[in-house]
DNA sequence: ATACTATTCAATGTAGTTATTGATTATAAG
DNA sequence: CTTATAATCAATAACTACATTGAATAGTAT
């Protein structure tokens, strides 16, 4: 076979890209990148990792061309380098959602333990969106939210979510919701707005029950 | 942070899936799964990896849900568990093709060793279409296709095809081709088609193939 | 210049992965 | 029951990736 060569280099090369998301900690990285541009120490911290050990994930991740980087100052700002890559993650997430059961079971097992974060189931949710008591809010980016969304629902991307604070009505639950049962961008807006003194719930399910949603109007 | 070994063990799960693309014995044997379902000795020969080897990767992708087996008599039918994965193989493709260097290089410096090979095959292909006997394929998206295309092709990006199989002839055999001989577009494409009853095949080669047409006229 | 800070580099021990070998299980046929 | 075959398992050695540490680099401010 003369193309043997190539094709395993050619091989070798994809597998640098599967690399660089068989890492929990570089999955992680990415999907923080996926929410906006950041730099290392803002990774570091958010991901409660040594800053030397973020940068050389962020290298790896560069050297198979998911992330660029932007200096500016001091700083290295690092970013996706295509939206390639966030469907690369959303396949790898629909995969594990669909296939591995413990990621079912983690879920079912955190979301019962978890008083506090309770989630809202959708019945509920309705009813109470009917009846103006609520506010729904959706933290996935614009496109996602024009390609469907629950009824109602207000569209602020998370990196948005600190500059609106004040749409939001403080009598207000606030219930907010994103792609999946464990997409982290809901946790995370729970977590910021009642920082910030409002009252906030998830939205169980996230993704699937939305596309009941949509499929039921 | 409550949160915190809950989305530990969650990014785990996903970087299992991550690591079952990591490796490129792991990738080369799951583009001959989306081709068609196999048995492990089958895999063995096809990529010249000891049995033993093969069927430790096979565990691996297994373990990861990537893959699912189905034994009849002395042999096990190796397949892909979920269509979601030549999503996730395409993901990881069009990252490496775009992003790669490497992989451009890798593909021209292929392209003109390989230039005088095999006209027969295109010539007949080329005869056919002339005469009307065959419809032929192209399932790139659109840009491609202007860039340089089969003569006579028909260009029906593959998330168009479902809409669009009305347009094809039931008698006529459909010769699906893309970018490359790793692409899988073209195999789902014929995958689809046959679902749907038509006489389908791929262009061996694809993309090789197409250049030397294109550099033909 | 000097001090300071964000990031990267280099070195190291640890842990995990890969390929290989030979033994073992499971099924079918004589 | 014995034999042959497909696949898996188990053990291992070589290799690669990982986290950690401390030093080095490159910018900024004084």
């Amino acid at each position: 076979m003369s193309s043997g060569g190539f094709k395993k280099q050619l091989f070798e090369q994809f597998a640098r890209v599967g690399k660089a998301v068989s890492s929990a900690h570089r999955l992680e990285i990415l999907e923080l990148l996926a929410q906006s541009e950041r730099t290392v120490e803002a990774l570091a911290q958010l991901t409660n990792l040594p800053i030397a050990n973020v940068s050389q994930h962020l290298q790896y991740l560069r050297k198979a061309s998911l992330v660029s980087t932007r200096k500016a100052g001091l700083y290295v700002h690092y970013s996706l380098a295509t939206p390639l890559v966030i469907e690369l993650l959303l396949s790898v997430q629909k995969i594990a959602e669909l296939q591995l059961s413990e990621v079912n079971e983690l879920v079912r097992a955190y979301l019962l333990s978890k008083d506090e974060l309770e989630p809202v189931s959708r019945a509920s949710l309705l009813e109470r969106a009917r009846d103006g008591l609520v506010t729904v809010l959706d933290v996935r980016p614009p496109e996602e939210y024009a390609a469907g969304h629950v009824p109602g629902a207000v569209n602020i991307p998370l990196k948005e979510l600190p500059k609106r604070l004040r749409e939001f009505k403080r009598d207000h639950e606030i219930i907010a919701y994103c792609r999946g049962a464990y997409c982290l961008l809901a946790f995370e807006a729970v977590a910021q707005l009642r920082a910030n003194g409002f009252k906030a719930r998830r939205l169980e399910g996230g993704f699937f029950r939305l596309r009941e949603f949509s499929r039921a109007r």
